[in-house]
DNA sequence: GACGATATTATGTATGCACATATTCTTGCG
DNA sequence: CGCAAGAATATGTGCATACATAATATCGTC
């Protein structure tokens, strides 16, 4: 007995997925037959199979069996990660100020959107850069909903940043994000140390407690960032 | 008994979470206690916690029992999409049209690096232009290892495009995938019909079977495009 | 007090069983 | 032939139990 039954499992099942044993969209054997081929109960077949259906490679339905993902979709976990983490895990030295702050009466159009608010709602604001070796990392301007977290206004962002301190405030936030390519506007390249319409990797976030929008976010990183992950 | 009892029980315990009833970092109690206190099995409790630490919300040790997650860090399950789905889930006509394929014995140095392969290696080179209603929506550079995927330099790509060939020929691979934005090249900006230098979102994706390097490919989306997703 | 062997403990896994549930298949009626 | 009622079936879930395993606590010895 080498290794954890079920993983075993999962692992020679998708062996014979990957050897081409039964086609795309094929339906493989039922958790009672590959039980007593493996000789293990059926509930551990049944752990093997539902890992690999989380993971995309199969598809299961009561009744209609396992069947192998057509066009097994390549899907990764991606960490949304922590700006002093993401630095401070490249080995650089972190730190972030406090380019503005205030309280808006009239936030952007776009930003109420984004957060399902009315025009004329109150928001506070904040525009932070983030430092890696004193040089800058990525430029972040953040609207945050007073209603949901009162105590945003009168935080001392100095020690924790913003998100951080949002994040220990207000945890178990789900929300939207677009990531896409923007051009530095002359404000932005300033703080970056860069060329206006120098392409940038952006990030606008949005999260929500409960279907009340917390906060929404614009993040400009520096020239040359690029996000890494694996499938 | 309303809802799949696994299922309730991690939506209670998130609730308890995020009123708060457990600092950051605190241990909660045991499976046991919990069984008893909701009346069930400690396997169904072990269930419920097994899928919050998936999701990132609890950290579980053994014998160090169960712990909110300090930070508790925003993950998302990211579908890498195939081209295709996504102009049409978008109600677009999708197209394709090749507009270079040979063979390279000198395939770019960064190329080979990616693929961890000798710089002389041989490669089959394609140069994909994607359509959106006959407008042009991404911009394909696609390098394949013919040693692991022989039947490519000979396949059709005018029914499928070569990333769905590649998927239904080689399942199961994984890969490493970076994001970030680049500054359009003249031949890609003539290709995307847009300006030399305007930001593009762009995708590099190099796919691994055993190992063994399959394909590279540097994907630029249109100008605007954005990759949106939930957490 | 330092340290190492040992006991304790919380989670991890496996099993056999029972029943639930969603689909599909079959059957029979009109 | 069409269609609806019912049978069959593969997965989904829950439970009691047992043992495995890793990490911590404890305790005795020096």
């Amino acid at each position: 007995m080498n290794g954890i039954s079920h993983h075993r499992i999962r692992e020679a099942i998708r062996e014979r997925i990957a050897a081409g044993e039964w086609a795309l969209g094929e339906r493989i054997p039922g958790e009672a037959a590959l039980a007593e081929e493996y000789g293990c109960a059926r509930t551990t077949v049944n752990r093997a199979l539902r890992t690999l259906a989380e993971e995309g490679i199969v598809e299961r339905k009561r009744k209609g069996g396992t069947r192998i993902r057509p066009l097994p979709l390549p899907q990764a976990q991606l960490k949304i990660p922590i700006i002093r983490e993401q630095v401070e895990a490249g080995g650089g030295r972190y730190a972030h100020r406090i380019l503005a702050r205030e309280r808006q009466t009239q936030p952007p159009a776009a930003i109420a959107a984004r957060m399902r608010l009315p025009e004329a709602s109150e928001l506070a604001f904040c525009e932070t850069l983030h430092l890696a070796d004193d040089q800058p990392f990525a430029f972040e301007r953040r609207w945050v909903n007073p209603r949901v977290v009162p105590g945003f206004a009168d935080a001392d962002l100095t020690a924790l940043s913003a998100n951080e301190w949002l994040v220990r405030t207000v945890p178990l936030t789900t929300g939207e994000v677009a990531l896409f390519a923007s051009a530095a506007e002359p404000a932005i390249a300033a703080a970056l140390a860069t060329d206006p319409a120098t392409p940038l990797f952006t990030m606008q976030r949005t999260t929500w407690l409960d279907d009340q929008p917390v906060t929404s976010i614009d993040l400009y990183y520096r020239p040359g960032y690029r996000l890494d992950f694996t499938i």
